[in-house]
DNA sequence: GACCTGCTGCGGGATG
């Protein structure tokens, strides 16, 4: 069916030589038809006119009164710059409708006026939603509204922020009965997932699942090195000279990388030898906001040459003129790479262009799987999951805050949100309860006690206090303890010691986080903003540094996220590996490294696990090639050694990479698996994951970490109080000893349910080291060897980086690469 | 001496 565009919209477009493209036409057709829509389309391409044109169709005579269009996008700044793209083609068009933003950076003034008078179109966060539904008024506001447009909707409901945006839109749908969706995503692995994830809260369920036509396809390179490719690290310093001759070569180039050290390290070498001057500028999340804002900036006029950045720029506005993206490191993902890509080159019928720069032999072998990956257009992406209950505890607590509601309809609510669409009641009964009460352990205290039943039987808030904790504390988004670092003058030196106070004030540079400044004496360096500089100091919540020029900087070590190597692009790998077909296109150094592996050892297969056992001075290794990902290896890695502990093998320390995973101990491995005395069959069986990882679990400082989040998100500990900000270090001192409380008292309270969730999802990764161990059962091949292995080389050299686990700690291990590889060939 | 890993996002409002 064709949609009906208003003349003047018509007129607008054909004024402009333009006719509305075939998915902004697809959009306008569902919605008049009804129903809800699912766009699927890479960045740029009129994705937001596509997402509006309907409510301009419908605002066009100016008649209606209230809030009809919702926007909600993950990034205060593309809200922003909705605003600013939607507001061309209404004042060209001369139509009166009001477009207004509402972020945190609103002023007081305007969101009250905004409550009174709302605009007609609203851009907003999914933070936002939750305190506008908060309030007694959302009736009122929301009882007009027409259209809710999710902006970057992928990006979203892979996380806490989603699922509170699912519950959000529960709300919505419920005070807008008429309500429509239009989501707009980049591509991925499920669409229809995500369709239903739209569709489950609305009364009108139908909702259309639309796919932009793609433009060119992706063109990707793997840099050719004439350098020597390392054998580990990640800092890809060999490229340096490849990449800047490549950055000349190129108009405008985008250098993303997987962590900010190597963001600084990067910008740092390429700086070192822009003998041409060339403007290029770093870009990460612990910069400040002004840095980023000016850098951002200039890249949009076009001043830059090229941009080092980490995910910071993954998502956002839109740049015309990138003509490269490089990715420094692996690339962990196709969906990840291809969002990447994405950002090159918004002109349609042109191909976008990337190379990917390994920083070792390992990663060849991931960057060539993500090439081929891209080219059969494979996507990766994350699927949403069940939500949490520390995220619906949040949002009881900001329903009561609304208005006093009844249990039964809060729950029938609720299970109209996607992620909660199998939410048992028991389950949200407990969570009510911990609102209400704290939970059975908690119960003794007042400041816990959040919600009361009036005689009606309805819940309402039990103090006005307790809607405004709720509502300075709201959101998902959990920080670590961070600093801010101002730029000052050195103090003075005399007689080689540092004197004098720290000079004042001083250029904000960014924030770091509080736990690396523990780790630095006055006077060291290290490498901040792409400048090299000394630690003067610390007062309050800020750390004072000054220019230094150091040869020899430290790297700070933020404790920021991971990526995880992707399952695909795992299996890919172990393809590759296995099929020495394959093996021509790879660079030689690699090539030549597998085939030796296949002389000196044996391949690791697809399907089975590879174990090789050696010794090596006084210990006995087992190397082992699971390629499930750092996480999933240290659990593993966790586990076994408790296991061999048991056996009496006598283990010492572990260590994982991305790839494989390396023990070490004092018993003959290879003997004991010889003599049966060890099997690698029960060793690797999957009960471990039952008692062992709980008996692990109990004593891991890793659970009290989690619960931290947890207890935040739930609203059982305040991060800001009215009048006053909490530190890092209270927040997790209190939540230590409440979680020590519950533990002991509650095992089964709510919060410990959602904290295990989590960590067994983020942080032990339990489900794929699941799936690793049924794949491998009964297929594992075992290899003794008298000396390390080629492939071993690599996760050898990661000994002594780590703290090590176990009783000792190996000094001995710090050889340099070539000495092991002398070693594996057998010349030592 | 080094071939030094670990991302991003948001956030009251009533009162004087």
């Amino acid at each position: 069916m064709a949609p009906h565009l208003p003349l003047i919209i018509d007129d607008w477009f054909t004024a402009r030589g333009w006719t509305p493209r075939a998915h902004q036409r697809d959009v306008l057709a569902s919605y008049q038809a009804g129903a809800s829509q699912l766009l699927i389309a890479p960045t740029g391409a009129g994705k937001t006119l596509a997402g509006f044109l309907p409510t301009l169709t419908d605002l066009v005579d100016g008649q209606f009164e209230g809030l009809h269009t919702l926007y909600i996008s993950p990034l205060k700044a593309l809200a922003v710059d909705v605003q600013r793209n939607l507001s061309t083609p209404i004042a060209e068009m001369g139509l009166p409708i009001r477009v207004e933003t509402r972020t945190g950076d609103t002023s007081a003034a305007k969101r009250a006026r905004q409550r009174v008078k709302p605009p007609q179109v609203l851009l907003t966060t999914p933070e936002q939603l939750a305190l506008l539904i908060s309030h007694p008024y959302a009736e009122l506001m929301f009882g007009t509204l027409r259209r809710v447009v999710l902006d970057e909707l992928h990006a979203l409901v892979t996380s806490k922020r989603g699922e509170l945006l699912s519950l959000g839109l529960a709300r919505l749908a419920r005070l807008a009965p008429d309500m429509r969706i239009t989501a707009l995503s980049a591509t991925i692995a499920q669409p229809e997932m995500l369709r239903d994830w739209i569709a489950q809260p609305l009364p009108q369920r139908r909702t259309d699942l639309l796919h932009m036509a793609g433009g060119a396809p992706p063109e990707l390179s793997i840099l050719q090195t004439q350098e020597r490719l390392p054998w580990a690290g990640h800092s890809a310093v060999y490229a340096h000279r490849e990449l800047y001759e490549t950055i000349q070569r190129h108009k405008t180039t985008l250098l993303f990388v997987n962590t900010r050290s190597q963001a600084e390290m990067l910008f740092q070498g390429l700086w070192d030898i822009n003998d041409d001057m060339l403007p290029i500028a770093l870009h990460h999340g612990s910069l400040s906001v002004e840095q980023r804002r000016k850098v951002e900036a200039a890249m949009a006029s076009g001043k830059l040459k090229a941009v080092v950045c980490t995910s910071t720029l993954d998502l956002g506005i839109d740049w015309g003129d990138v003509d490269l993206v490089v990715q420094v490191g692996a690339p962990k993902g196709s969906s990840r790479m291809l969002q990447r890509i994405g950002r090159a080159n918004h002109r349609l019928d042109d191909p976008s262009r990337a190379l990917l720069v390994p920083s070792n032999r390992f990663e060849v072998l991931e960057c060539e799987a993500a090439v081929e990956a891209v080219a059969e257009g494979h996507q990766d992406s994350e699927d949403p999951m069940p939500g949490g209950y520390d995220v619906l505890a949040q949002h009881v607590l900001g329903m009561a805050c609304a208005e006093p509601f009844l249990a039964n309809d809060l729950y029938a609510e609720v299970t109209c949100a996607w992620p909660y669409r199998d939410l048992t009641r028991e389950k949200f009964d407990k969570v009510l309860d911990f609102v209400a009460t704290g939970g059975y352990a908690l119960r003794a205290y007042e400041r816990y006690a959040r919600l009361k039943q009036n005689p009606d039987g309805k819940w309402r808030h039990s103090h006005p206090q307790v809607a405004q904790q709720y509502r300075l504390n709201i959101g998902t988004i959990i920080e670590e303890p961070m600093v801010r670092v101002r730029l000052v003058r050195a103090r003075g030196q005399k007689h080689g010691r540092t004197t004098g106070p720290i000079g004042a004030g001083g250029r904000v540079l960014g924030e770091m986080e509080e736990y690396f400044f523990g780790t630095l004496s006055l006077g060291d360096t290290f490498m901040f903003g792409g400048e090299i500089v000394a630690f003067e100091g610390m007062k309050d919540n800020e750390a004072f540094v000054s220019r230094a020029f150091s040869k020899d900087p430290k790297i700070p070590s933020y404790m920021g996220g991971k990526f995880p190597l992707s399952t695909y692009l795992a299996e890919r790998v172990r393809r590759i590996m296995d099929s020495p077909g394959e093996w021509p296109k790879l660079p030689d150094q690699v090539s030549d490294w597998l085939r030796l592996q296949r002389d000196l050892s044996v391949l690791p297969r697809r399907d089975s696990l590879l174990v090789e056992t050696f010794p090596r001075g006084t210990n006995n290794f087992l190397v082992c090639y699971p390629f499930e990902g750092r996480l999933a290896h240290q659990t593993l890695g966790m586990l076994l050694t408790r296991r061999l502990e048991r056996m009496r093998a006598r283990p010492l320390g572990f260590v994982a990479s991305e790839y494989a995973l390396a023990i070490w101990g004092l018993g003959d491995l290879s003997a004991l698996i010889r003599t049966n005395r060890l099997s690698l069959d029960e060793l690797f069986s999957e009960d471990m994951l039952g008692d062992d990882l709980e008996a692990w679990l109990d004593e891991s400082a890793l659970m009290k970490r989690t619960f931290r989040n947890c207890a935040i998100i739930a609203g059982l500990i305040e991060r800001r109080h009215p009048g006053k900000e909490k530190t890092g270090r209270q927040i997790t001192m209190s939540s230590d000893i409440i979680y020590d409380v519950l533990y002991q008292h509650e095992p089964d309270h709510i919060l410990i349910e959602a904290t295990r969730r989590d960590a067994a999802r983020g942080l032990l990764d339990i489900e794929r080291l699941g799936q690793m161990l049924a794949r491998i059962r009964h297929h594992i091949v075992h290899k003794p060897l008298h000396q390390i292995s080629p492939l071993a080389v690599p996760v050898m050299l990661d000994i002594g980086k780590e703290p090590i686990f176990g009783e000792a700690r190996e000094s001995a291990m710090s050889d340099a690469a070539d000495e092991l590889i002398r070693e594996a060939l057998g010349e030592r």
